[in-house]
RNA sequence: GGGCCGCUAGCUCAAUUGGCCGAGCAGGGCGCUCUUAACGCCAAGGUUGUGGGUUCGAGUCCCACGCGGCCCA
């Protein structure tokens, strides 16, 4: 970022701002009366052209400021919206009129006065006196098209909050879709609990961790990658509903839907099954969007999405077949697979399972293809080595993933309770990393040794937040949604 | 990792085939008694992302690098 000639523009804020610290500085604190936005509910039948007696105390920051003849006008926006300020430079003290033409947009001003409305009906306050709260030394970005590069609007998000409405609107989104998922979890009798972040071996996904080391122990620590594991450890300690809603690290590219930190939300519920928790995901999902949005049919990049529940449930086989144009399953031959999935340029070949390109097919033509909220169940149990076998057909995992818009939002599962199941899928993952698939799970000893202590029938749940907000807030990048995502350092 | 595109005043954007880099906002000065992105007039503000190269002359063409965007893997 150049800096050239913002000394220019610096200078007469800073002179201004030295004053006040010659005079004895900037005050510590305001008492304000009323937020902007309480103001305009209160007085919205006040007619136009009228005055009151009304005294009112308001700050925030200046974001517009104009004169016009003897009057002066200048909008301030505090947390909650915005209010004018006037000042009649003829019944105003010569001290109020002089602080408030000095003023420079980006200022926090505290101002006393009474309520009136203009000629044309616009709330505001008529200036009795002004205080500067503290100077912007530095202009503010432009007032009518704001601050547009998304590079800088990502590493000073500050400015674009700001400046850019929608900066602020994103943001509230996000705070809303946590405190309701928090909310529904709680409703439903689950608690909040905190695992280590900071641990001896990643677990619980195929994920490349982050890696630091600990002083003191002289020991190579790993970022968590999921929380899953410590979760359900919690249910083998009898914790029947628990949840955790966290950020999660992942040594991965950036792109519009993968930020390396982001937010996840699981949950684990004893005496459930992946059932239960497709009826619990319904109805957490439409309460989400209605808090966030006030409804549940959202428009997402130009689609009518109708959130309430109930969702359509598929098996995966069942999806696949809709796309091959007849009916497939485990038991298709899988040349015949494999000769669709080469016709349609997927990137297999003939070392690969029944399950394996089916998923493929899957996660390659189905998953893009879902538009409507859909709970695509049964995945093979290869792509789920924490999953419960369906106890039908041990080949398919008794899971679902929650589809939406062509995009995961959430993925379940009945837990594996058989710690020799467990061990075994492990070491199926740990020769898969001995091949040099750096991603496989690697052998959770500890965790194997809480499952022989029991963990009850328990349904498991994530949910990507990051990519809830995006869908509830139709932006299309995961930046949009995270205040302070990563980035490059600047060189 | 590959391809394409972008980087010009504090901010938002212009700049013909290579020919003096322009405007709006913000900032400075003046005017205006109800403005709403107020408006009008005046003046100021630039090492065109960085470093090389080609050329009489580069924002523009070539090479490298940095940061960002989009698409692909």
């Amino acid at each position: 970022m150049s800096h050239t000639n913002e000394g220019d523009l610096v200078r007469a804020r800073r002179r201004k701002h030295e004053t006040v610290l010659a005079s004895g500085g900037y005050p510590t604190r305001f008492e304000r009366s009323d937020m902007a936005a309480a103001l305009h509910d209160r007085y919205q039948r006040l007619e136009a052209g009228t005055e009151t007696r009304d005294v009112v105390r308001v700050a925030g920051r200046l974001m517009l400021h104009r004169s016009f003849g003897r009057l002066q006008f200048g909008t301030i926006r505090d947390g909650s919206g915005t209010i004018q300020l006037v000042v009649d430079v003829s019944t105003a003290g010569a001290g109020v009129t002089g602080l408030f033409t000095d003023l420079d947009l980006g200022d926090w001003v505290g101002a006393t006065g009474t309520i009136m409305t203009t000629k044309r009906g616009e709330l505001s306050v008529r200036v009795t006196e002004v205080v500067l709260l503290q100077k912007a030394l530095r202009p503010l970005p432009e007032k009518w098209h704001g601050l547009t590069d998304v590079e800088t609007r990502s590493r000073q998000r500050y400015l674009d909050l700001m400046t850019n409405d929608e900066a602020r609107h994103v943001a509230e989104t996000r705070i809303r879709v946590t405190a309701e998922l928090r909310r529904q979890f709680e409703s439903r009798g689950f608690v909040e609990v905190e695992t280590p972040v900071l641990l001896q071996q990643a677990t619980g996904a195929t994920a490349r961790p982050f890696q630091t080391h600990h002083n003191a122990l002289d020991l190579t620590m790993y970022l968590r990658i999921a929380t899953e594991l410590f979760l359900k450890r919690l249910v083998v300690g009898g914790m029947e509903r628990v949840y955790e809603l966290g950020r999660i690290f992942r040594n991965e590219g950036i792109d519009s839907t993968h930020n390396p930190e982001f937010t996840m939300l699981e949950a684990y519920q004893a005496f459930a099954d992946y059932v239960d928790i497709m009826e619990l995901v319904e109805g957490v999902i439409a309460a989400v969007a209605q808090a966030a949005t006030g409804a549940t049919l959202i428009s997402y990049r130009g689609q009518e999405i109708d959130l309430a529940p109930r969702y359509r449930r598929a098996t995966v086989a069942e999806l696949v077949s809709e796309v091959v144009g007849e009916p497939v399953d485990l038991d298709t031959d899988p040349g015949y697979l494999l000769d669709f999935a080469v016709a349609h340029d997927l990137e297999v070949d003939d070392t690969w399972s029944t399950a394996g390109i089916l998923y493929e097919v899957y996660e390659e033509m189905v998953e893009p293809s879902i538009v409507a909220p859909t709970f695509a169940t049964h995945p093979p149990i290869e792509v789920s080595p924490l999953s419960r076998r369906n106890p039908d057909d041990p080949r398919l995992a008794d899971r679902f993933e929650l589809v939406i818009a062509g995009a995961e939002y959430a993925n379940a599962f009945s837990e594996l309770t058989d710690p020799d199941d467990q061990r075994s899928r492990f070491d199926d993952q740990a020769l898969a990393r001995v091949a040099g698939d750096e991603e496989a799970h690697p052998v959770d000893e500890d965790y194997l040794e809480a499952l022989e202590y029991g963990l009850p029938p328990t349904g498991g749940l994530g949910i990507g937040v990051d990519r809830l907000v995006m869908l509830l807030a139709d932006q299309p990048h995961i930046r949009e949604v995270i205040l302070f995502p990563t980035m490059r350092p600047v060189q």
